[in-house]
DNA sequence: CTGAAAGCGCTTACAG
DNA sequence: CTGAAAGCGCTTACAG
C-alpha cells in the first residue's frame, strides 16, 4: 500500500514477515540453541544425558520457538503413540459409557490418551476394530466383542497389544476379563426369591441367535435359580429385549402387563433396562417393590439415585477399566512383570436396596 | 530339547518359521503383485487411477499378506491422522458426557475417530491441551474452555483447527459455539414467576473467581427476571455449587433446608444439579411441584425420565455436537464453503414437565 | 498408467 | 556429551 519511492528495490524480494508458517522442528531449535536435532531429542526425551548448560538453552529455544513436537513423526518412529483404543457395543448404554469413561480416567493418570469406538454389536464393525486404522494408531485395544464369539478365536487372537472384555470365556490366548453372567443370574434370582417373591419374570434374553450377549448367559443363571429353589422355567415370564435401554426396558415391561400374566418379582438384564421397567410399571398403578420386586444388574449411576432405589448385581466397573488399562500397558511395555495371556473373572456382588 | 543328533548341522541356522513378525509394508504388498509400493498406494488411497488388473492384484496381495496400513507413516507423510479430539471440563457431567458421546456419534459417521480429554476445570490442563501431545497427533479440536477466559485469546487462537464452545463470547479470531447463558437464566426463572411462584432460590453460581463457568452468567438471568418481576434479589436464596453434579445438587438443597429460609420455586444451573436437589428436598417431605417447583438446565436423558420428570431449559447438545464436527472438518478439509472463523449461538428452550 | 526417488520429522546406533 | 547419517513407512512430484 505504501509507495515504494522510499524503499530499495531489493525491499520487495526480502520475504514477508507472515511466511508459510512451516511448523518449528527439532532442527529450528537445534539451530537457535546452537546444538543439532539429536541434541534437542535428548532433552525432550529425558533418554540420554544432557550437559545443564546445554538443556537450559535447548529448553530456552524451545519456549522462544514455541516449538511443538511432532507426535506422528515420533510415532513413526518408535512405534508408540501413547494412544489406546476401547471398542465397546454402544456407548448410549450406561453400563458401556460408565466403563469407557472410567477406562480414560485410568488411562489419563497414566499418560496416555484414549479414542472411543462403537461396535453397535454388528460383525462387520467388530471386524473393522480388530483390523482397522485406529488398531494401528493407537498402542493398545481394550475390546468388548459382541457379535465375535467363540467360533471366532483366530480372529481374536493377535500380535497387537489387546484386553478383551467378554461375557463368555472366549479363548485362552489373549487377556480377557470374563463376567460370570451365569452366576450374575442366578445370585440376583435368588435374591429375590430370598425376598419371598415366587412368580418371578425376567427381560433381557437377546433372541438374536448371532449375538453372545449377556442375556443367554443370565438367563441360564435365572433358570437355575428357579430349579434349585423348586420352580419350573414358565416361558410366559421371559421377555426378550433387543436393547438393553431404558425405552427397551419399559417396552417389555409394557408387553409383560399386556399378556396379562402373574407376577411379584422381576429380573432385568441390567440397570437400564430395570429402571425403565420400573417406570412403566409404575406408571400402570404397580407398586415397586409392593407388588413387583425389582433387580437390575450393573450398579450404575443412575441405580443408586431412582426412587425407589434399584436393587442391582453391581459390577464394579472402575475396577474393570483399571485392571484391563494395567494389562494393556503391561503388554505394551513389555513389563518383566507381565505374566503372559491369563483370564480374570470380574466380580460381581448383589447390592440390595428398596426395589426388592 | 530334541537332540540334534538326527538332524543336520545346517538345520539349525536357517531361520525359524517364527520370524520377528516385521510388520507387512506396502513395498511387501508391491513385491507379492509384480508392483512398486506407489501403485499399492494408489490402490489403496484412490487418489490416483490404476488399472483393474492391477487393483486386483494388488488386493489379492493385501488380503494374502493380511496388510494392514501404517496410519502413522500416512500421517507423517500427509499431515492428517483422521482423529478429532475433544476436550471438556470432566465427563462425570451428564451434559459433558452426553456431548462429548454425541460428537463420537457424529465424528464416527463422517469417518473420523475422537479421542476424550478432560480438564477438571484445570488452568494447567487446559494449556496442556492447546500446546500438547494430542494436540499435534490430531487433525483437529472441540474445547470447552473453562479456567481460560476472555483474558486469554491469545491463547485461544491458533492456526491449528479448533471450535470452542463457550459459555460466554471468548473472541473472534475462531469458530465458536456459544450458549446465550443470561438468556438461559432469565428464561428459566421466568417459566417458574409464571407457575405463580415467587420466593425462588438458586443453586448453581461458582464462587471461584478463576472459573468462567456458566453459573455466574445464568445467576445475572436470574436477577433480570426477578427485577423485571419487580422482586428483589435476596443473597439468602442463592447457594454456590463448586461441582455440578448429583452430589453437588443434593447437598446444596441440604443447605437451603438447614437455613431455614422459605421457597416455593428452585433454579438450578443444570439438570444434575436439580436430579440431587429433588431427591434431598422429596427425602425430606417437600413436595416437588406441590411445595416447590424445579427447573434444571441441559435436558439430559435423566430429566425426562425422573419422577417427577424434570422441567428444563433444553440444549440440543446433539446439535452442538454434529455442528462443531461439521464446522470442525470443514476448517481440516480447507473447504471453499467454510467461511472463516465465525460466532454461532447455540439454541435453548424452556421445557415444562411435571417438576413445575 | 507405473517406476525410482525424495522427503515428512523424528530417534538411535555409529563415531568421535 | 555431541555431530552426521540412516531409516521408520508412507505419499507425491518427476520422468517415462
Amino acid at each position: 500500500m505504501s509507495p515504494r519511492g522510499g524503499l530499495p528495490e531489493v525491499g520487495f524480494d526480502v520475504p514477508m514477515t507472515t511466511e508459510p508458517r512451516r511448523p518449528v522442528t527439532m532442527a529450528d531449535v537445534g539451530a537457535a540453541a546452537g546444538v543439532t536435532n539429536r541434541t534437542v531429542s535428548n532433552v525432550l526425551s529425558g533418554n540420554k544425558p544432557v550437559s545443564p548448560a546445554t538443556r537450559a538453552a535447548v529448553m530456552a529455544a524451545v519456549r522462544e520457538l514455541g516449538y511443538q513436537m511432532n507426535v506422528t513423526a515420533r510415532g513413526l518412529r518408535t512405534g508408540r503413540t501413547g494412544l489406546l483404543t476401547v471398542a465397546v457395543p454402544a456407548l448410549r448404554i450406561d453400563y458401556f459409557a460408565e466403563l469407557a469413561l472410567a477406562v480414560v480416567d485410568e488411562a489419563e493418570r497414566l499418560g496416555w490418551a484414549v479414542t472411543l469406538q462403537q461396535t453397535q454389536s454388528d460383525r462387520e464393525r467388530e471386524l473393522a476394530i480388530l483390523g482397522g486404522h485406529d488398531r494401528l494408531l493407537s498402542d493398545g485395544l481394550i475390546f468388548q466383542p459382541h457379535a465375535l464369539g467363540p467360533a471366532d478365536r483366530d480372529l481374536l487372537v493377535s500380535d497387537q497389544p489387546v484386553v478383551l472384555l467378554a461375557d463368555h470365556e472366549l479363548q485362552a490366548d489373549a487377556d480377557q476379563l470374563v463376567l460370570d453372567n451365569v452366576g450374575i443370574g442366578r445370585e440376583a434370582t435368588a435374591h429375590l426369591l430370598a425376598r419371598g417373591r415366587r412368580r418371578i419374570a425376567m427381560i433381557g434374553p437377546n433372541h438374536d441367535p448371532g449375538l453372545s450377549t449377556a442375556g443367554s448367559y443370565r438367563l441360564e443363571g435365572y433358570r437355575q435359580a428357579l430349579a434349585e429353589a423348586g420352580l419350573p422355567a414358565r416361558p410366559d415370564l421371559v421377555v426378550g429385549a433387543t436393547r438393553w435401554t431404558w425405552d427397551g426396558g419399559a417396552a417389555a415391561a409394557e408387553e409383560l402387563l399386556a399378556s396379562g400374566v402373574d407376577l411379584d418379582g422381576l429380573f432385568c438384564g441390567n440397570d437400564s433396562l430395570a429402571l425403565g421397567a420400573v417406570h412403566a410399571l409404575r406408571r400402570h398403578g404397580v407398586d415397586v417393590p409392593g407388588d413387583v420386586a425389582v433387580i437390575g444388574v450393573d450398579d450404575t449411576r443412575d441405580a443408586a439415585r431412582s426412587d425407589p432405589a434399584l436393587s442391582t448385581v453391581a459390577i464394579d466397573s472402575a475396577g474393570v477399566a483399571a485392571t484391563a488399562v494395567g494389562l494393556l500397558v503391561a503388554q505394551i511395555r513389555r513389563d518383566a512383570a507381565y505374566a503372559g495371556p491369563q483370564t480374570q473373572t470380574i466380580a460381581h456382588r448383589v447390592v440390595h436396596r428398596a426395589s426388592s
